[in-house]
DNA sequence: CGAACTGTTGAAGTTCTTCAACCGGTGTGG
DNA sequence: CCACACCGGTTGAAGAACTTCAACAGTTCG
């Protein structure tokens, strides 16, 4: 905690999700290890198939995460934001790409280490627990929104819950950024960047939102829930 | 595991899987809590909504496990077999429904008592990060499926997947048995009954597979691979 | 035996995709 | 400096994939 705030404005992640139980002694070994690195936009983090060298913890910007078919099909599997943790994989090689959408700031350790020094504590290990386990619940949410939501559901879900996880930084504001591309939605929700497109412009007309340069506006917050929780009409 | 093993046809997975390093008085423990119980098909196991009580390791039978949506849509998050848990829950209330496809045995263990021990134990504990890890990475696998896979190439990644998670109980038969309904497949896929049953007869017709009763046989290994991993034909 | 259920198939319909054109902004090299 | 390409986004028209509606066959079960 000590390391990571003296060192970088934001402060690091992981050091407060997951390592505030450690002793100083522990908190120094693993801060020597620490290294910041910043990424531009469309820089990769790390790719698919990569050797997982090291995890990352982010600090600054927004990241993507994806999944590529060998023609080119890709689902991205989530954003990641300040806070989050990235390249946290048990297996040797990232089966996931991560790239960074705005200019990014993160602090990566090594990945061995890392395991080591979790897997030796009780209590950062139970709060790497709760972590995983709740993305595999929001991974099965995500599987109904793929499976069984219509395009205007998934875009009204994927607004509500981007900007539920921005409220950190957005605060009460109605407006919604959205520093990724129409592209990174579409494959976010499994759609094509038209349909998106389409919807956005549907949304706005029968007045659920309303499209402002760099994001959206949700104008009529209810009609919104509604079609995001799937609530028959 | 000896208490499991004792008591029961089917050796109890959780014995197996989670509590193999634990000390005799800690599994005597564990298993003074255990309790059997048996779910004729369509039985619930539990539901979306109850509160979590018990932890279930499946010991026999198939398990359905899915979220509903208020109009009656439904999402198959994935079905459970011998050796799999269920209900690991650490929020109060489930958010998964789990119903039995056939006649199923499971033994079950009280949810608090259970995150107890797990929670108290460095070798147990990881070993459930590992679990939940690999259901993460296959639920990222099962997110590419639902948004960007066709049918034909959902129907031949959920037969190849579905018959290496069954090739312990079927061996290394070429048939695939399907104790669930189309229905059922349907809803994993995020599909139709109806496109469900035509797009195996188009397998069928292509000589993919081989309709069987009970189930499929895979005539054309290459080719479903091929489909299953998204190559570009 | 009939009712209910599961699965298959056909025909029509809808949603979403594909193909294509266009617009505005940005960057770049002649 | 400006023409031009390029990129991201929007929109229209046509097409395809999948769904919906409907009918029917085979099983199971009371």
């Amino acid at each position: 905690m000590r390391g990571c705030a003296e060192r970088q404005a934001a402060p690091c992640g992981v050091c407060t999700q997951l390592f505030g139980s450690l002793t100083l002694e522990e908190r120094g070994a693993i801060d020597r290890m620490r290294r910041q690195s910043s990424f531009a936009a469309k820089e990769l983090v790390f790719a698919q198939g990569d050797v997982a060298a090291r995890v990352f913890s982010l600090s600054q910007g927004v990241v993507r995460i994806y999944k590529l078919l060998p023609d080119g099909r890709r689902q991205v599997v989530g954003f990641a934001l300040p806070g989050d943790i990235l390249g946290l994989t048990l297996s040797e090689t990232h089966a996931l790409t991560a790239e960074a959408i705005e200019p990014t700031v993160a602090c990566s350790f090594p990945r061995a280490a890392f395991r080591r020094l979790v897997d030796g504590n009780l209590a950062v290990l139970r709060r790497m627990n709760l972590l995983v386990s709740q993305e595999l619940a929001s991974a099965h949410d995500r599987m109904m929104i793929l499976g069984r939501y219509t395009a205007e559901e998934k875009m009204a879900a994927f607004l509500l819950s981007w900007r539920a996880r921005r409220r950190a930084r957005d605060g009460g504001a109605k407006m919604v950024a959205l520093p990724m591309s129409r592209r990174d939605i579409a494959d976010y929700l499994g759609l094509t960047i038209e349909t998106v497109s389409r919807t956005f412009t549907r949304l706005e007309r029968v007045g659920v939102i309303e499209i402002v340069p760099g994001g959206v506006r949700i104008a009529d917050e209810k009609r919104a829930l509604g079609l995001a929780s799937a609530s028959p009409a």
